[in-house]
DNA sequence: GCTATATTTCGCCAAACGATGATATGAAAA
DNA sequence: TTTTCATATCATCGTTTGGCGAAATATAGC
């Protein structure tokens, strides 16, 4: 939150943008934010990550001030700042976009994303649910140890 | 080293800078090698962290491109590359810099170091040895979890 | 060659981190 | 008001990380 960076250190401030960039999944979801703003569940199926894991990643990165969020009804929507204008972040987003644009991973996502984005909210949050209720469908989700594993 | 960001993939390039960046000891590092180019007991006496925790730090920045280095005779010297010529690790490298050009521990680092640089190497060595001779004086060196601790 | 010594590598420990499921919160719907 | 449900927070578990000292490596000088 803003008002961290105004208080702390230099030192502090910068830790917490580097930290919270140093993890996979977390730049996966700012660049999916590059495209449009997103609801928790778009990011929970994009990542195939547990609600409570893509809700402490969203955390940490709004922390750091790398994303910004507003609810709208029932959901949480999550984007990335005018990084112009920041003049803290910015650079450093800019930075990681640029990397990242024409990362394998990334264009997966995107790929992926477009598909998630077509659904409602709605029906996503469902299929979500009814996919927990039957057990843990251990098919569909892939390992997420995998994807984490030694990037 | 440079041939690992050939072959990998953007986004472990991209990851091997930003944790080799979200550590407080190899900011300050790398903020000490903008002045100028150092060898590992100069960094060990600024830092007071042990030898073999420095090298790792290094180790870890010259892997992320983020230094590089050359030995001279007994001694090994790292020093930040052409930041201007990098485009990968270059704006990075130069958004850290801005960041914390103004940061208390950085100026007093800034302060250390102008005493450390004025003695030789020899004479600072030397000085190192003895004071491990004397049974880990534990006055002078401040507890390493203290400074480490939640940055 | 041998000794001294600057740095790296290795093995270990405590703390931090990412993932999870269970539980709490709080807004919409019934 | 009660229920439903999207998201956040908590407690826990296995893995990674940062710190150290001891041993290995490699270079300078005898």
């Amino acid at each position: 939150m803003k008002n961290n960076a105004k208080r702390d250190s230099a030192m502090r401030t910068t830790l917490r943008v580097t930290r919270a960039l140093s993890d996979p999944q977390r730049l996966r979801i700012l660049l999916m934010l590059g495209a449009a703003e997103l609801c928790v569940c778009r990011i929970v199926e994009a990542l195939r990550l547990a609600p409570s894991t893509v809700s402490k990643h969203l955390s940490i990165l709004a922390e750091a001030d790398l994303v910004t969020s507003h609810k709208e009804g029932r959901w949480i929507y999550y984007r990335r700042p005018n990084s112009a204008r920041n003049h803290v972040v910015g650079p450093a987003l800019r930075w990681v976009m640029a990397m990242l644009d024409r990362d394998p991973i990334i264009q997966a996502d995107r790929k992926a994303l477009s598909k998630i984005v077509s659904m409602a909210p709605e029906t996503l949050c469902r299929r979500q649910r009814e996919r927990k209720k039957e057990f843990q469908s251990p098919s569909d989700r892939g390992d997420p140890a995998t994807w984490t594993k030694k990037l």
